[in-house]
RNA sequence: GCGAAAGUAGCUCAGUUGGUAGAGCACGACCUUGCCAAGGUCGGGGUCGCGGGUUCGAGUCCCGUUUUUCGCUCCA
C-alpha cells in the first residue's frame, strides 16, 4: 500500500471513528482547524497525562504552570515574534517562486553599490598610487548617476517600510524593473504582510483599546514568570517549569491534515540552568526526550534526531525529534538551547532584573535555557499513523479478509476495556453491565451488545481498544470471563474479580516511566 | 499564495450524449445465530460543497467561491 494511501485512509478513520473532525464543517469548514471527537479527546487527553507526568511527577526538579494565551503586547516585541513574524512576500507569477519584498529590493541596492564598487577599482587601478578615491566618488559620472539611483530607490524604500506602505514596495519593484531571478519576468503579484500572529483588541475602542496577539508559541509565558516560580515555590538551578496550553500561528500555507494547524496545543518545558552547563543538559534532555518517545514501544526505527545546521538568532543548539509519518520524517519535538536570550530581552525590555542568586556559587546570574517544545496534535498524528495497521485474517470460511486495527498504546489507548456479553438474553447483559458499573470508575469502559461477538472485536479493534472482555454461559456459574488481547487477538479465561489488577497493571503509566528512569 | 485534481447518504463510491438521485457498508426496530466483521424482515437518512449563469429542464455545461489532497513556496 502506498504510503499517501495509508495517510487517507488515517484521515478518513479518524473521522469515521469520532477521532478528528473538520471544525466548523456544515458552514464548509475553516481552513487548517480541526476538531477532536469523542474518541480523539480521550487519546489527546491521555498525550498530555504521559507527558505531563513524565515531566512534573518524574522530575521533582520540574513544576507546571498555566498562562494565560493574552500577554502583555510588548513580551512579543521581547521575543522577536513581532519584527520577526511579518514579512512582505511577492510572487513571482511565471515562476510561481516566492521572495520577501524587502530581500528583492535590498538585492538591488546591493547590485547599486557592486556597480558603484567596481567603478571605482577600475579607476584605482588604473590611476594608481595616483588614484583620489573620494574625489573619485564625488566627480564620475558612472559614480555619481548610480549613486543617485541608489539614494532614491533607498530613500523611498526606507519610507514604505517605515510607513508600512505595500503598495509602494510592489511599486518600487516595478519602477526600478527587478526580474524574478528564476524566469526573468516582471510579472508580479501584489505585495501582501502576512503577521503569523493573530491580533485582537482588549478593552473598549473608546477608550483606547489595546492591540494584543494570540501567543504563538507558550514558551514566554514560561519566560515572564520565571521569577515567580523560582521564588514561590524556592526552586534551585537546575529547575524546569512545564506548560501545556493552546498557541496560535496565522500560518500562509496549513497542509498536513492535523500536523500544521493555525490553532495548535504545545507541551513545552524550560529548563534553567548555570550558564556554561547548558550543552551538558542540552545533551541529557535530548537523550531523555528520545527515550520518553520509544518508551511507547512504537518502534525504535521510526524516531530519528535532526540536529539543526543552521541556528537561530537565540540558539547555540537545536535538534528534531523526527517520527516516520506516512508522508516522511517530520518534526514532532524541537530541543533547543536558547541561551539566556529570552531572560536577557525580558530583562531589557521590562526594565526588571531576570537573575538568579546562587548561593553555591554566591553571584547573581540570567540563567541560560533548555527548552523542549513537543506538538500535541504532531504526537496524536504520529500516534495515530504508526498504530493503524491493516492485517489479512482468515475469516470465517477459511477467506482471507483485512483486520483494520489500531496499535495504540494500551496506556493511551482512547477506551482500555469493551465487556461484550456472548448472547442478549439468559443474564449474561446484565452480568456484563454489573462488570462495566465496578470498572468504570479505574479506567474508560464500553458496553456493547449489538451484532456477533465478532463484529464486536473487529469494531474495538478500529478505535484501537486492547481489551475485551466477554461474558459467557460459564461467567453465570464460576464468574470467569474471557479476556482477548487487540494485537494477538489471543483470549485467556480468568475471575472477574481479577480484571481490575489485570488491566491496570497493563495499561499503568509506571510500566512505561521505568523505561524511563 | 500559484498550479493541478477532487467535493453526490455517517463511510466508500456509481450516476451514460443535460430529462428532477442509486449501491454496498454503516445506522434504528424486531426475529434468528452465538468467540473473531457479511442471516432475515422492515425502516430512517441526500435541496448532489456553496452562489450565480446558460437551458423548457443542470449532479451533469459555463463563471465565481469555499474546503480537502498533491506539487512549488514558507516555517522566527
Amino acid at each position: 500500500m502506498a504510503q499517501e494511501d495509508v495517510f487517507k485512509k488515517l484521515v478518513a478513520h479518524c473521522k469515521e471513528y469520532g477521532f478528528v473532525f473538520q471544525s466548523s464543517e456544515i458552514y464548509d469548514g475553516l481552513g487548517a482547524v480541526y476538531d477532536y471527537g469523542q474518541l480523539g479527546v480521550e487519546l489527546k487527553n491521555n498525550i498530555k497525562k504521559y507527558w505531563w507526568d513524565s515531566m512534573v511527577l518524574l522530575n521533582d526538579n520540574v513544576v507546571g504552570i498555566d498562562s494565560a494565551i493574552f500577554m502583555h503586547p510588548t513580551i512579543w516585541k521581547a521575543s522577536g515574534h513581532v519584527d520577526a513574524f511579518s514579512d512582505p512576500l511577492i510572487d513571482n507569477k511565471d515562476s510561481k517562486k516566492r521572495y520577501r519584498a524587502d530581500v528583492l529590493i535590498e538585492d538591488l541596492l546591493a547590485k547599486y553599490d557592486d556597480k558603484i564598487n567596481k567603478e571605482v577599482e577600475k579607476a584605482a587601478k588604473k590611476f594608481g598610487e595616483a588614484f583620489d578615491e573620494t574625489q573619485f566618488r564625488e566627480t564620475n559620472t558612472r559614480v555619481l548617476e548610480n549613486q543617485q539611483k541608489r539614494n532614491e530607490v533607498h530613500a523611498r524604500f526606507a519610507k514604505a517600510l517605515n510607513d508600512a506602505n505595500l503598495d509602494e514596495l510592489k511599486q518600487i519593484i516595478v519602477d526600478t524593473e527587478i526580474v524574478c531571478p528564476v524566469s526573468g519576468t516582471r510579472n508580479w503579484t501584489d505585495v501582501r504582510q502576512f503577521n503569523l500572529m493573530f491580533s485582537t483588541e482588549m478593552g473598549a475602542a473608546a477608550d483606547g483599546a489595546q492591540k494584543i496577539y494570540l501567543r504563538p508559541e507558550t514558551a514566554q509565558g514560561i519566560f515572564v514568570n520565571f521569577l515567580n516560580v523560582q521564588k514561590t515555590g524556592r526552586m534551585k538551578i537546575p529547575f524546569g517549569i512545564a506548560q501545556i496550553g493552546k498557541a496560535f500561528r496565522n500560518e500562509i500555507v496549513a497542509r498536513q491534515f492535523i500536523f500544521r494547524m493555525r490553532e495548535f496545543e504545545q507541551m513545552e518545558m524550560q529548563f534553567f540552568v548555570q550558564p556554561g552547563t547548558e550543552l551538558e543538559w542540552f545533551a541529557k534532555w535530548k537523550e531523555t526526550r528520545m527515550k520518553w518517545h520509544k518508551a511507547l514501544g512504537m518502534g525504535d526505527k521510526k524516531y530519528r534526531f535532526h540536529d539543526h545546521d543552521k541556528l537561530a538568532h537565540y540558539a547555540n543548539a537545536a535538534t528534531d525529534i523526527e517520527y516516520e509519518m506516512p508522508f516522511g520524517f517530520k518534526e514532532v519535538e524541537g530541543i533547543h538551547s536558547r541561551t539566556d536570550f529570552d531572560l536577557s530581552q525580558h530583562q531589557q525590555f521590562s526594565g526588571k532584573k531576570m537573575q538568579y542568586f546562587d548561593p553555591e556559587k554566591n553571584e547573581n546570574y540570567i540563567p541560560f535555557v533548555i527548552e523542549t517544545s513537543i506538538g500535541v496534535d504532531r504526537m496524536f498524528l504520529s500516534i495515530m499513523s504508526g498504530a493503524y495497521t491493516e492485517e489479512l485474517v482468515e475469516g470465517k470460511d477459511g477467506a482471507k479478509e483485512t483486520r483494520v486495527v489500531l496499535q495504540i498504546p494500551p496506556t493511551l489507548a482512547p477506551v482500555k476495556l469493551a465487556v461484550l456479553p456472548l448472547v442478549k438474553k439468559d443474564g449474561l447483559p446484565e452480568k456484563a453491565r454489573e462488570i462495566v458499573d465496578n470498572l468504570k470508575f479505574d479506567f474508560n469502559c464500553q458496553y456493547d451488545e449489538k451484532d456477533s461477538i465478532g463484529k464486536r472485536y473487529r469494531r474495538q479493534d478500529a478505535i484501537g481498544t486492547p481489551f475485551c472482555v466477554t461474558v459467557d454461559h460459564q461467567s453465570i456459574e464460576d464468574n470467569t470471563v474471557t479476556i482477548r488481547y487487540r494485537d494477538t487477538m489471543a483470549q485467556e479465561r480468568v475471575n472477574i474479580n481479577d480484571l481490575q489488577s489485570i488491566i491496570l497493571g497493563k495499561i499503568s503509566m509506571k510500566e512505561l516511566f521505568k523505561k524511563l528512569a
